[in-house]
RNA sequence: GGUUCCGUAGCUCAGCUGGAUAGAGCAACUGCCUUCUAAGCAGUAGGUCCUGCGUUCGAAUCGCAGCGGAAUCACCA
């Protein structure tokens, strides 16, 4: 493994800095230098900006870059040779250094990847956290999907990664499927339908909807206000005293909830294992409601809370420029953030975390705001720990996603729907025509994952994304199967080198000189560690992407014009499919960081 | 209205803490499969980086103002 401090980057920055020193009496930290890879239109591999040193050197860029380059060659053997274009000074290693790397990476089936400290304490991330009441749609893929992948990307950077869930299993929402159930299910289940349970439970909440706006719309024809026709809507009233049944653990309704519950569990635990996704402990809100509620008195105590006339206790975050918050309701219950605060505790509590971090979307900036605040104001220390990692919305082209107009894209639609569509392109190309039905059963499904991942994936989570069901998922272009389909063309190569060509890629090879392509190849496999350092301080799997794309495109080109196999100087083939060998590990170490598998051959 | 986020090619997106002539993919148009997998490669065309002012050697990037869009400001979660 190759450590931080020897790689050439670092090297440069400190050497750079021991030059400016000496030359011009100017003091800068080996991290303040920045280096930037070399653009392509010029010839070297790192390059400095030296306008930031002109001034106190008080001489033209031209001559500073030249003066500093001189210094810097005479003290790193590595650096071939140096050039100087206005005020930019460009070094170029040479080729030795980079064999040498390849020779000590290629075998390095983790390349990339750091091992987790050991005894770390662990970063907690929450994600999905689902209600209930309905099955899961585009918005819940991003979440998954994100939370997945950030997870691997912080393991991937070293830390010890936990995974919860807190599913939002009671409440007003899933009293109005099971209301909806009671007066129209005649008795229906997953079982006598043959509906995937989160449907047919989501189904009994459109149902509930839907009576209730026509309940609401006949109040408001005999002259009723709407805002007080939607309150007295029998229906509504009877699924507000369902809730309240609940909270007092009636039989029936807990029984009632706990199978339908049960229903939605059961399809839920099918669409994560069809997005792969998975949990090291699942919370339920039920069992965590009531959490928070001793916080408040604590703040209460302390003074840091207030009891209004009525009874209910708030927050007052006008000093920090925010509203006054409720914590509890006039009757003494507690609301959301009461238990957000609760849970909080109890996570801290439970695995004492250096990091909790919330996969939860933008609209919900502002309870977190709340959240750490409050944390902050009851004396927790840790507040600082909690980190909301803030996605954007999934729009669709006519705007958001509404479950009322039925604009929403299910979960399971779109995921069967990939897996048709990886079915005909492959059916199409037929390079896999002799594969087992099961092996091709996988490789769709691998394929359809692929797509559906990276599509999300590579855009940048903060970012409000566009989804066009109409022209669905590519897999052409900066797409998962562009980049399966790279890693399976590599793998085919190894394959035959080893196998048919007795290669050993166990020797080293040096004392070549590399072509134009490969050493681009190289500088960015190169990048591979310091790109996922960055990916997961910003966490983003966004990052991930870009690099892994660049990677293929690189070699794809490097692939077109370049004997391999073909190549008949037997050490310099060794090397190339050493390189190839290097570039599949590099795409299935970046693809795994996205929870995307890559196939052996498609 | 207050607060926060966003505005880059026809469309979807990159562009890291300010650096060289702003990049990809899709869509359009040209070439390249008797040779390691053409889900690929090479090329053409496409830009007022929303607008204006400022900061400085240098701005898509930083600051301010404006325009446009989104989210949020519930005794909902």
């Amino acid at each position: 493994m190759l450590i931080r401090n020897n790689m050439i980057e670092h090297r440069l920055q400190q050497t750079i800095g021991e030059v400016l020193a000496s030359l011009y009496n100017i003091e800068a930290t080996a991290d303040s230098i920045v280096l930037q890879t070399t653009r392509k239109e010029f010839e070297g591999d790192f390059t400095l900006v030296v306008f930031p040193y002109v001034k106190q050197a008080r001489k033209s860029p031209e001559m500073v870059a030249n003066e500093i380059g001189a210094a810097v060659k005479e003290r790193i053997a590595e650096i071939e040779s140096f050039n100087v274009v206005k005020g930019f000074l460009n070094f170029k290693i040479g080729d030795a250094y980079w064999l040498q790397f390849v020779g000590s990476e290629k075998d390095n089936a983790t390349f990339g990847i750091k091992q987790c400290a050991a005894g770390a304490a662990p970063v907690v991330v929450e994600y999905s956290s689902p209600n209930t009441n309905k099955p899961l749609h585009l918005g819940h893929i991003r979440n998954n999907l994100l939370g997945w992948s950030v997870s691997n990307l912080l393991a991937a950077n070293g830390h010890n990664v936990k995974k919860v869930n807190l599913v939002n299993d009671r409440g007003i929402h899933i009293c109005k499927s099971m209301l909806a159930w009671q007066r129209y299910g005649n008795g229906e289940t997953p079982e006598s339908t043959g509906i995937k349970g989160d449907h047919l439970v989501g189904k009994y909440y459109v149902e509930f909807d839907k009576h209730y706006k026509e309940e609401v719309r006949q109040l408001m024809e005999q002259g009723r206000a709407e805002e007080d026709a939607k309150k007295e809507a029998p229906l509504m009233v009877e699924a507000q005293a369902m809730l309240k049944k609940w909270e007092e653990g009636d039989k029936e309704i807990r029984d009632l909830w706990n199978m339908m519950n049960g229903w939605v569990y059961a399809g839920f635990d099918e669409t994560y294992r069809q997005m792969g996704v998975a949990f090291d402990k699942v919370y339920y809100e039920s069992q965590t409601y009531l959490l928070g509620k001793e916080l408040v008195q604590k703040g209460l105590d302390m003074g840091v809370l207030f009891r209004k006339e009525d009874g209910s206790v708030w927050c007052d975050l006008t000093g920090d420029g925010l509203d006054q918050k409720l914590l509890l309701r006039r009757d003494g219950t507690s609301v959301y953030m009461t238990q957000d605060l609760g849970t909080a505790l109890l996570r801290h509590n439970e695995f004492g975390a250096e990091r909790l971090v919330y996969v939860v979307g933008n609209e919900q900036d502002y309870h977190f705001k709340v959240l750490k605040l409050v944390l902050s104001k009851l004396g927790f220390d840790w507040a600082d720990k909690v980190y909301h990692l803030s996605y954007g919305m999934v729009e669709l082209p006519n705007g958001k996603m509404k479950s009322r107009e039925g604009t929403v894209v299910d979960a399971d639609d779109l995921i069967a729907e990939m897996e048709k569509t990886a079915e005909e392109m492959s059916k199409e190309h037929g390079k896999n025509d002799d594969m087992s039905q099961e092996e091709q059963k996988q490789l769709y499904h691998m394929l359809a994952l692929g797509a559906l991942k990276y599509f999300i994936l590579k855009v940048d989570p903060t970012k409000t994304m566009l989804f066009n069901p109409a022209e669905s998922i590519d897999f052409n272009g900066n797409t998962g199967p562009f980049i399966q389909y790279t890693h399976a063309r590599i793998r085919s190569i190894v394959r035959k080198g080893i196998e048919e060509q007795n290669l050993d890629l166990s020797q080293t090879i040096d004392g070549m000189s590399l072509t134009e392509k490969e050493r681009e190849i190289i500088k960015s496999l190169h990048d591979l560690p310091s790109v996922v350092e960055q990916a997961a301080e910003n966490y983003s799997p966004a990052m991930i992407a870009n690099y892994a794309y660049d990677l293929c495109k690189n070699f794809n080109s490097f692939y077109q014009d370049t004997p391999i196999l073909r190549e008949e100087n037997g050490r310099l083939k060794c090397f190339r499919v050493q390189l190839c060998q290097m570039v599949s590990t590099a795409i299935r170490n970046t693809m795994n960081i996205l929870g995307i598998e890559v196939p052996e051959r498609m």
